[in-house]
DNA sequence: AGCCAGGCTCTCG
DNA sequence: CGAGAGCATGGC
């Protein structure tokens, strides 16, 4: 059995997603044109398989869903697993909105026209981008996926279909239980693994609601809350309402990917300093956290400098 | 071998 | 206060 999904066009869906296309199959991973993840549902995991059709212009998903138990989705059950696929993979966002904006710089022309229907991933809960943003402080990108796929490996739940074995990302529960050892034993820091503990406990005694964020409208407001958590500083606190609630106006300016590509693409390709690269990014508006994105993805893209 | 990677906290002076 | 040490793994 599947659906169709209609996202707001234009949307490239393999370009998108192609991040994932190094991922672990037994986490996430997009193969042969199709994304495979688990979605929770009704406390319970669905695997979902995705896979693009249609044009840039009219764009298709179509949507795959498989369970552990043979008990198919019911209609109610298949919608809200579509909308937290369209809230994952920012299907309603509206591209054209932010091409407009930064028509006036040819730069970013040049590279939005290369990226054209590029929408920036977000994860399911604001949790699950926080942990991953304090993983990735400090270490390279490739060090820090390892980590993260030996912390769902061990605190994740591990769900079997079709003969198949998956994790799902850990819940809090689950990391607050963890010990000192256990984080060392995915490679983490044991600061980190405070840090990650920290929040999760924080959460389990409910003095911290993460997912109360999504009604916050000042995303500067979220931004200095979290920073207030132990562990936690502009940069991780930046990263992570960008990727979770999708606050394209919020850019981890420090960050050093980000220095590296405004370097590359607006300066004399020498990196540059968080302060320069937060002048050049307030051109962009409420749109520099996805400009800053679309950089990003240039460099790995192999996009080169005008 | 040793330094650096998409930071942050803690400790000194 | 500001500066500096320490942290973990993997790639170069």
């Amino acid at each position: 059995m599947s659906w169709i999904i209609r996202p707001t066009p234009p949307y490239d869906f393999p370009l998108s997603v192609s991040l994932f296309s190094s991922g672990d199959p037994q986490i996430r991973a997009f193969r042969k044109g199709h994304l495979t993840q688990l979605v929770r549902s009704d406390g319970r995991y669905l695997l979902a398989d995705l896979s693009g059709s249609g044009t840039l212009n009219k764009p298709l998903l179509s949507l795959a869903l498989q369970s552990e138990t043979y008990r198919e989705p019911d209609a109610a059950e298949v919608r809200r697993v579509k909308e937290t696929i369209a809230a994952i993979l920012n299907l309603r966002l509206d591209l054209t909105m932010f091409y407009e904006a930064v028509s006036r710089d040819p730069i970013l022309t040049g590279i939005t026209s290369r990226l054209y229907g590029l929408k920036t991933p977000r994860t399911q809960t604001v949790f699950e981008a926080l942990v991953d943003s304090i993983i990735e402080q400090q270490i390279s990108i490739r060090v820090a996926r390892s980590l993260r796929e030996r912390l769902i490996r061990e605190f994740g739940e591990q769900v079997t279909i079709q003969g198949r074995t998956y994790y799902a990302f850990p819940d809090f529960p689950a990391l607050a239980a963890g010990t000192d050892e256990r984080f060392r034993s995915c490679g983490m820091s044991r600061r980190k693994g405070e840090y990650i503990r920290g929040v999760a406990e924080k959460i389990s005694e409910g003095s911290l609601n993460l997912e109360q964020y999504r009604t916050v409208r000042d995303t500067g407001h979220i931004i200095e809350e979290l920073c207030e958590i132990r562990g936690i500083g502009r940069w991780t606190a930046e990263l992570t309402v960008l990727r979770s609630l999708g606050r394209l106006d919020a850019v981890p300016a420090d960050d050093l990917g980000i220095r590296r590509v405004i370097g590359r693409y607006y300066g004399n390709g020498t990196i540059v300093t968080g302060d320069e690269a937060r002048r050049i990014a307030e051109q962009w508006g409420i749109w520099k956290g996805l400009a800053a994105f679309y950089l990003i993805t240039a460099e790995m893209q192999g996009i080169p400098p005008a």
